[in-house]
RNA sequence: GGGCGAUUAGCUCAGCGGUUAGAGCACCUGUCUUACACACAGGGGGUCACAAGUUCAAAUCUUGUAUCGCCCA
């Protein structure tokens, strides 16, 4: 036989593996009209680049529920895919060939598109390399790209619907204009950051020359735009102003002082200026009293003509100035300091300019109203289970969503305009002449939409949608969607709305929402701070399976996750402590074969009581997993089978087997099943080394002993009652509180690790149980001879000793002349004290009418029992102390 | 300004109505015991942020306070 590796090595076992899966077809799915299916679709990485180890946690948990799944028997589909990320990708291929000294107007929008598309091809093997690393088992062969012909089709036959249904309306409207991208922007696309700044009290003159006012504002250089001055009509100091003119300093521009409701009385002067194209407020004012729209910017956020003295000026340049120039002329009343808001590109973090213009709208009440009402009434169920109010909220207060975007990358708009008549053609092919006019002079719109348009139709346009498809068909709506809670709205909320418009279902029926992944200190990991993890150097180091389980493990969901070396360290120390247990069963089963009925009945191989204990824990144990991941929590369930492998099965089991193998009712049997059932259950989370290990078990067992050809496709464990055994469990935790009693003893006695120590049980009721095990009790304590005899045999007598009182037994080590008897005294009074304040707190609970009435049966048992094992173990002390003397 | 989350052992976090509250790491002591030193055995360490309330029973539910973080406006 092979030598098995001392250690695990991730290395040897994972591209292997992965390709074993691969080229066995795991990851497709049968279709299969009886069954009902498990699907995910993945929510899609951005073209931009590289994973980072938060797409890994995504990847993670969404291999965890499809390998479940898959075992469980459902036709399991997991769907890939990746997002051109219209602005981003833009951004990056920009930097890119920025330091060629080019830009992409000098290129031209062709060239520049073919370099875009070489990068994102790079990015997609990157991507789909780095899946494979994960172990992710999605389904390659229908792997997607939102600008593929597919979602290509379902973006148009989407805008046009849209469209003829007057949900999409073109029209001059304030949006968020990035001068540096040079693109409009939704209000998602925009981070407020908190900015020290100032608040400039501003003085206009009267036109009268009879004094002046004075506004407050954040942004002294919009002044160029003002359209008004406003007050609140409700507001006493100013009524009197009303409809009086003021005169805008050293562009002589008259402008009437108005009153609006908008107008907070309480903010500044609570008298404000109004500026209707670069402020949303401003705007709507302006609508309300049909003001002049001033535009006092060019798209590059220097001041146009309108701005007279200040134009071409840079937007922050002609701030300066203007403040300047007010404070020369002494019409800059103060300077307060103020933090406040300012917009942000989350793309490039420039500052952003709120702008009226003309831009692609979608009206999104008409959408938004049944999208809330799918998670209102539980549709859609979201868990963690407080995003529901946050979705909600959002859902109840959205704007209507901006999606022209002027940008090269990306879905372009199919609309079409006539040079000759000005018609416009909404059209998913491209128009050869106008409908009206007959004119061929047609211009497609420049613009391409929103990449989150593409994004929120993925759950159906990748099965095939507007097309009636067999996958559309059987797989939508789909099962979970998983992925940050910081997406929620980009994605999930969007998909919603654009799922349910377009087949009339929803996308998917949960909502599985994970936290941020975090630095070791709990800092956000980001490029400029170098504290980026990458999920290839952490599988490099570590191994897949352990960075998985350091992703998942110990955490709770929605809840963000501090990543570092020491998780990653105790995932690697379990594989190895798995890979160790899996060695030891491995060579024993090379000496000795394991026949097939061990894995169709396991009951006729139970002979002695440790067998009946972990069979009966590990029944236990796939109970557990069982309800943990039908409820999501798939850490708690990780955690759960890992302290079974190594706290139970290895500590305890292994060890006692150790000195039956080979022998007449050897525990192998016992040993390989109990392992192999570990290994399905915990594949899902640990898939490499889980799959290593089975296969090396199949190897060695008879031919069709295990009839799935790879773990990954093998049953998942059920829980089968008739294996849970209470009386094997209480007999195995007083042995092993026995052998803990006499390990203690000896290690605070610093007994030599060599030395053999003498020892006495004494018992009642478990007396002959504890007996039988006493050949075990003495290798796991070290502890020959050992006597186990009826309390009634117990000699009276104080030798020196060191005594302990346990649940059903009395420990004597005599050690003797090490033992220090006042120590000991104290080290049992000590206990005793304890016992007595338990046994009164429970004495007195107990003679509570309320709670003998009003607690449940079961617990008021419960505290019985362990009034009654505390009392028993109290005076048992009484008795040991005064042997003591 | 509104909402959400966190506050539990030195650190990072589980637990979220029912035993005297757990894990990993770190720390201390001892072991290379024939699966594993990425290990084994043993040990120390916590008025579960604070206050009031609900309950037979609160780390767990409610309300308030404080500190930190996030989201929205």
């Amino acid at each position: 036989m092979i030598e098995i590796a001392k250690a695990y090595e991730s290395k040897q076992v994972e591209d292997r593996i992965y390709k074993f899966w691969k080229d066995g077809g795991y990851f497709k799915p049968k279709i299969d009209s009886g069954k009902k299916p498990f699907t995910i679709i993945m929510p899609p990485p951005n073209v931009t680049g590289e994973l980072h180890v938060g797409h890994a946690l995504t990847a993670t948990l969404e291999d965890i529920m499809t390998r479940w799944h898959r075992m469980l028997g459902d036709p399991s589909l997991w769907l890939p895919g990746v997002d051109h990320a219209g602005i981003a990708t833009q951004v990056v291929v920009e930097k890119e060939i920025a330091k060629e000294g080019l830009d992409r107007h000098q290129m031209g929008r062709e060239e520049f598109l073919k370099r875009v598309w070489a990068w994102a091809n790079k990015s997609r093997s990157a991507i789909t390399h780095q899946h494979e690393r994960l172990g992710a088992s999605c389904d390659w062969s229908r792997e997607c790209f939102t600008l593929d012909d597919g979602p290509v089709k379902a973006v148009k036959a989407t805008f046009i619907n849209l469209y003829n249904k007057g949900l999409i309306y073109r029209g001059e409207r304030i949006i968020n204009w990035c001068p540096r991208c040079r693109t409009a922007l939704s209000d998602l696309e925009v981070q407020n950051k908190d900015l020290a700044s100032n608040l400039w009290h501003m003085k206009y003159p009267y036109e009268d020359g009879s004094g002046f006012v004075t506004v407050a504002t954040t942004r002294p250089e919009t002044y160029l735009g003002d359209a008004a001055v406003a007050v609140n009509p409700e507001d006493e100091r100013y009524t009197s102003l009303l409809g009086k003119k003021v005169i805008l300093p050293f562009i002589n521009r008259a402008i009437p002082i108005i009153g609006d409701e908008a107008i907070d009385m309480a903010f500044g002067t609570g008298m404000v200026k109004v500026t209707p194209a670069h402020d949303p407020v401003d705007f709507e004012i302006s609508e309300r009293h049909h003001l002049p729209v001033i535009h006092i910017l060019n798209p590059d956020a220097t001041m146009n003509e309108n701005a007279g003295p200040y134009a071409g000026l840079d937007r922050f340049e002609a701030r300066k100035r203007v403040v300047e120039d007010f404070e020369k002329e002494g019409l800059m009343e103060k300077i307060e300091p103020y933090s406040h808001a300012v917009p942000h590109c989350f793309r490039c973090s420039t500052v952003i300019e709120p702008e009226v213009s003309k831009q692609w709208f979608v009206k999104i009440g008409p959408l938004a109203e049944p999208a809330a009402e799918a998670v209102r009434c539980g549709r859609i169920k979201i868990l963690p289970e407080r995003f529901t109010k946050i979705y909600l909220n959002w859902m109840e207060n959205i704007r209507d969503w901006c999606i022209s975007r002027q940008l090269w990358w990306g879905h372009r708009i199919p609309v079409w305009y006539c040079g000759k008549c000005g018609e416009m053609i909404v059209s998913a092919d491209t128009p050869d002449k106008c409908p009206k006019c007959g004119g061929t002079q047609l211009e497609q719109d420049p613009d391409v939409l929103d990449t989150w348009f593409s994004s929120a139709l993925w759950p159906h346009s990748t099965l095939g949608w507007p097309d009636h498809t067999e996958d559309l068909k059987y797989f939508y709506p789909t099962s979970v969607m998983e992925t940050g809670y910081d997406i929620l709205f980009f994605w999930v909320a969007r998909m919603i709305m654009m799922g349910i418009e377009n087949t009339g279902d929803v996308p998917f029926r949960t909502v599985y929402l994970h936290g941020l992944i975090r630095d070791e200190k709990g800092e956000k990991m980001s490029k400029m701070k170098g504290n980026v993890l990458n999920p290839l150097t952490a599988i490099d180091q570590y191994g897949c399976d352990a960075l998985r389980f350091a992703l998942t493990t110990g955490t709770a969901p929605g809840n963000d996750i501090n990543m570092g070396a020491h998780r990653m360290e105790a995932g690697r120390n379990f594989a190895n402590k798995l890979w160790n247990a899996g060695r030891f069963v491995l060579k024993a089963m090379e000496a000795e074969p394991v026949s097939r009925d061990a894995f169709t009945d396991i009951s006729k191989y139970l002979t002695e009581t440790e067998d009946r204990w972990i069979v009966s824990r590990l029944n236990r144990l796939v109970k557990e997993v069982d309800s943990l991941l039908k409820d999501f929590q798939f850490g708690e369930a990780e955690k759960e089978i890992h302290d079974f492998l190594w706290g139970e099965y290895c500590d305890w089991y292994i060890e006692t087997s150790k000195q039956r193998l080979g022998k007449a009712g050897s525990p192998l049997p016992v040993l390989a099943y109990v392992l192999e059932t570990a290994l399905r259950l915990l594949h899902p989370f640990m898939p490499f080394i889980t799959e290593e290990l089975w296969q090396k078990m199949k190897e060695r067992l008879p031919h069709g002993t295990l009839e799935a050809p790879a773990l990954i496709v093998a049953p998942y464990p059920v829980a089968d009652d008739k294996l849970s055994d209470a009386e094997a469990e209480q007999i195995m935790e007083a042995v092993m509180e026995i052998v803990r009693t006499i390990r203690t003893a000896r290690a605070e006695y610093k007994v030599d690790i060599g030395k053999w120590v003498e020892s006495y049980v004494y018992a009642d009721s478990l007396l002959k149980d504890i007996q039988s095990r006493s050949a075990m009790i003495e290798t796991l304590a070290r502890t020959r001879p050992l006597t186990v005899l009826p309390r009634d045999k117990r000699p009276a007598g104080n030798e020196k000793s060191l005594v302990a009182v346990l649940k059903d037994a009395e420990v004597i080590v005599p050690l003797a002349g090490m033992v220090d008897l006042a120590a000991e005294k104290a080290r049992l009074s000590r206990e005793m004290e304890g016992l007595e304040r338990e046994i009164g707190r429970l004495t007195q609970r107990l003679r509570d009418e309320q709670f003998t009435s009003k607690a449940p049966p079961a617990v008021v048992e419960k505290e019985k029992a362990r009034l009654e094992e505390y009392k028993s173990k109290f005076s048992r002390m009484q008795a040991e102390l005064q042997q003591l003397g």
